[in-house]
DNA sequence: TTACACAATCAGGAAAAACCTGATTCCCTC
DNA sequence: GAGGGAATCAGGTTTTTCCTGATTGTGTAA
């Protein structure tokens, strides 16, 4: 008997990307893709005809982003299984990801090599997540799914105290600066810094400010 | 006689998407794909190596940008052709692109068949854009150009060094860490970050790094 | 009610980075 | 051929960060 192939739904809104995407993944052993689809609302049409065992979805569509479309199609489809195909390894996408009910997380710039591992751990009802990303986000999912929380804000991954923090740098104050600010010995500030670089995973000042920026606690003028 | 083949140099830092687009690009004929660049730095080490007739840029690279990468080759290398591969029909975008001097500006959304296009039009040495990208677009740029000069664009106001270094500072680099890349001295490095910072008048990272962002060098994302 | 996690506070000392003040070389322009 | 800007480098001081602790209060779960 043959194996019986993957089938996958493949939907990217680049169309050059997805084409490309898509001879990658025929050139795979024992995987086929079934259809494509340029936005999530027709990823969502698609999947509910064609029932592919995988759909590849990019996340930043136009029309229905495919957070949106994988939340739809973990509810309603629940045989079929997501793999999000990201640029980001960030921590906050990634999270997001997974709450939408993806069953996989695969970065853009992963090897050929990779893809292939991926594909066939989700197709065996695995959770595959990119190396690159931290174990740190895991373990935070991982904690938060036991605790059985739900609806998570960005905001919510910080304590008052640390988003103060959090924005005092983002707007360039030094460590002294916000210290005075907060009435608050150095050291402390020092502290509070360094937890909130533990929390966000991030351990540098520019992916500070990035972070502050994309959560809307800072803009870029000013 | 066989007709000699266009020799591509493909860059672009997501490996999966590279690998893609490579596979397109083979599948063309009379087209080969020489190498392949995760950025910007790269890119210009391998045009320089094998002078491929089209080097396929990726404008969003971390490290050295596709923009400061075309300039530089346009600028080196005149015979060699630059196609930038961007997702953005953006105005600003085309405009910068060009101005750097590349031929051609191609959307990630492109069909195969306009890739086919794209890569035979640039070879025979004319420009080819998108025809997403609007007529406006393209009439302003041959107007400002015939018109002699004019636009002063913020990456103006830096040498070309210093928008790499900015750059790099805005992604998260160390000072250390930029030395390296660059293959400077930690001295060196810590000089240009000095006069990065006088000549913007700008004397705290998050401050760099949302004016980086403001002009487009880096994102939020990343 | 004790035990525990967690937020907020603080410190000493080591390590790293930034800052200040120079200097040289190269190349282009006037 | 003099001047100026860009790119390169260094010594030494100051400042900041980093590492490894500790204490207090508060809410909560065993």
């Amino acid at each position: 008997m043959t194996i019986r192939p993957v089938r996958i739904l493949l939907a990217e809104d680049h169309t050059l990307v997805r084409a490309g995407i898509r001879a990658l993944l025929q050139s795979l052993p024992g995987v086929e893709v079934i259809a494509e689809a340029g936005d999530g609302r027709e990823a969502l049409r698609l999947a509910e005809i064609h029932r592919p065992d995988i759909v590849f979805m990019d996340i930043a569509m136009s029309g229905m982003n495919g957070l949106e479309a994988t939340t739809r199609i973990a509810r309603d489809l629940p045989q079929v299984r997501v793999m999000i195909l990201s640029m980001h390894a960030n921590e906050e996408y990634v999270l997001q990801a997974l709450r939408a009910g993806a069953s996989g997380y695969l970065l853009k710039d992963a090897g050929t090599a990779e893809l292939e591992v991926a594909v066939a751990a989700v197709a065996r009802g695995e959770t595959y997540l990119s190396p690159a990303i931290s174990k740190q986000v895991i373990e935070d999912y991982v904690r938060r799914v036991g605790g059985g929380q739900g609806g998570e804000s960005p905001f919510d991954r910080l304590t008052p105290r640390q988003r103060e923090i959090l924005q005092l740098i983002a707007e360039g104050r030094t460590t002294q600066d916000i210290a005075r600010v907060l009435n608050i010995s150095l050291k402390t500030a020092e502290t509070h810094r360094a937890q909130l670089m533990e929390r966000l995973d991030i351990y540098d000042v520019p992916g500070l400010v990035r972070y502050a920026i994309r959560i809307g606690l800072v803009s870029p003028d000013h």
